[in-house]
DNA sequence: CGCCGTCTTGCGTAAACCCGCAGCTTGTCG
DNA sequence: CGACAAGCTGCGGGTTTACGCAAGACGGCG
């Protein structure tokens, strides 16, 4: 058995080097890539079946990577392994995951037994393993208590990205009208007119941006989604 | 001589207290702290004259942390140790730096002998040691060309925080044109017309958001600036 | 001192935004 | 089938933004 480790940080890197010989008796070889781009060429050469991976690294962050290996190999079985439970990242990874695959999501404050034990459960066991923590994220983020809809966050991201109503109600093919209707659903359930100031005489907020602002104050919106987003709009843009 | 390791993460909190023991035979005693909440509180409890802190900590983060300690006792050395050169960090240390301070920025990438050399420059020389990276931001940020404005940057946090126009002339005390004036002197230079499209007619950018978010890419801002900014604005509320 | 560049402010306008009101289309359920 | 909730759309109008134009204010500099 094979596991490739992509991880910006050599002292982590190594870490799970460790972590892995210690979990997996089984594996026999283990290769290490410092960036997203390495990591995805080094899977697609030695056709990995296990990865651990982190999210967020300079070159080519993991959920980037993570999608076009599984593109490719979408029974590749990932775990990653990640500083923060952002619910972009939470979002981010539910998206990406095809139908069936087994994959994991542990924090990196998480103690060496849950790493050792997720390490095989998903890599021998093809069982997924989501820390608790992040669980509660995934059930809030997608059951609509509390959370968004994939509606709302789509049309977060768009004002996020600094498009206009008109050029979102192109994007998405939608009126002006229901644009502006999305957004005002959001503005409810982000709390933006609380914020906004209790005696409106005087220092109002200007709710387009206050709500990216608090969008990102709650991690709903983070630097790799905007990143993602981005890339995301400039095809469009491209595709005319 | 006593050294005061502030950071996040165990593993890059034992290869600090290594390195310190290392480069600094000098120092008897080594204390931890594992978040910046703990690091005020064990720098004032141990009136620590030398401390090596993280920036971007979950509880208080770096920049806080060091501004209330050096609040304290301005002549504390203390030397930032960061994944990241964002120019948010940079601007924000630069902010609080007390003058004639001895600091030093290195970033997590450098070597060994760097973090050596550093430590010793500044905690037995009393030296400033800034990676060359990070420097070079420092002075493109600081010097006019191709950087920005004290005043520039203030109004990018504002509408970044969501203030309206009329919000941000009463806070900074000017006219409600003098404020536009700004935000079409920031717009210019972040370039958002450009990007805004060729052709006019499709679709256009919300200036004001497009602003804040080509910032967010460009790292002008990033999480930790806009929290700090954030506490900043609440503070301002409740002072009326 | 007079000239000039930078910064501030007011006026006015076109566009964009926020949103209440109301008519339509769907999908669900008894 | 009728009722009802949820979402899309157009209309209308009050507010906020973006910005050109132009009149002061302030600070160097020859």
């Amino acid at each position: 058995m094979k596991v490739l480790i992509v991880e910006d940080d050599p002292l982590h890197r190594s870490y799970l080097h460790e972590a892995v010989n210690a979990a997996l008796p089984e594996c026999d070889t283990v290769i290490e890539a410092e960036n997203g781009t390495v990591g995805e060429k080094l899977a697609r050469d030695h056709k990995s079946a296990h990865i651990v991976m982190d999210l967020q690294m300079a070159s080519r962050n993991g959920i980037e990577a993570a999608r076009t290996i599984w593109k490719e190999r979408p029974e590749t079985r990932i775990l990653f392994w990640s500083n923060y439970s952002d619910e972009a990242y939470v979002r981010g990874v539910s998206r990406i995951v095809p139908d069936g695959a087994a994959y994991g999501y542990v924090l990196k404050s998480a103690s060496d037994e849950r790493l050792k034990l997720a390490l095989r459960s998903i890599f021998i066991e093809s069982q997924c393993v989501i820390d608790r923590e992040v669980r509660g994220l995934q059930q809030k983020s997608l059951g609509q208590t509390n959370g968004f809809t994939d509606s709302e966050y789509e049309i977060l991201v768009d004002i996020a990205l600094g498009l206009t109503d008109r050029a979102i109600a192109k994007r998405r093919s939608l009126s002006l009208r229901s644009v502006q209707n999305r957004l005002q659903q959001l503005y409810d359930k982000l709390d933006v007119y609380q914020t906004a100031g209790d005696d409106h005489e005087d220092g109002r907020f200007n709710l387009r941006a206050r709500a990216v602002t608090i969008a990102f104050l709650r991690k709903l919106l983070n630097y790799s989604a905007l990143e993602r987003a981005e890339a995301e709009l400039q095809e469009w843009l491209d595709g005319k």
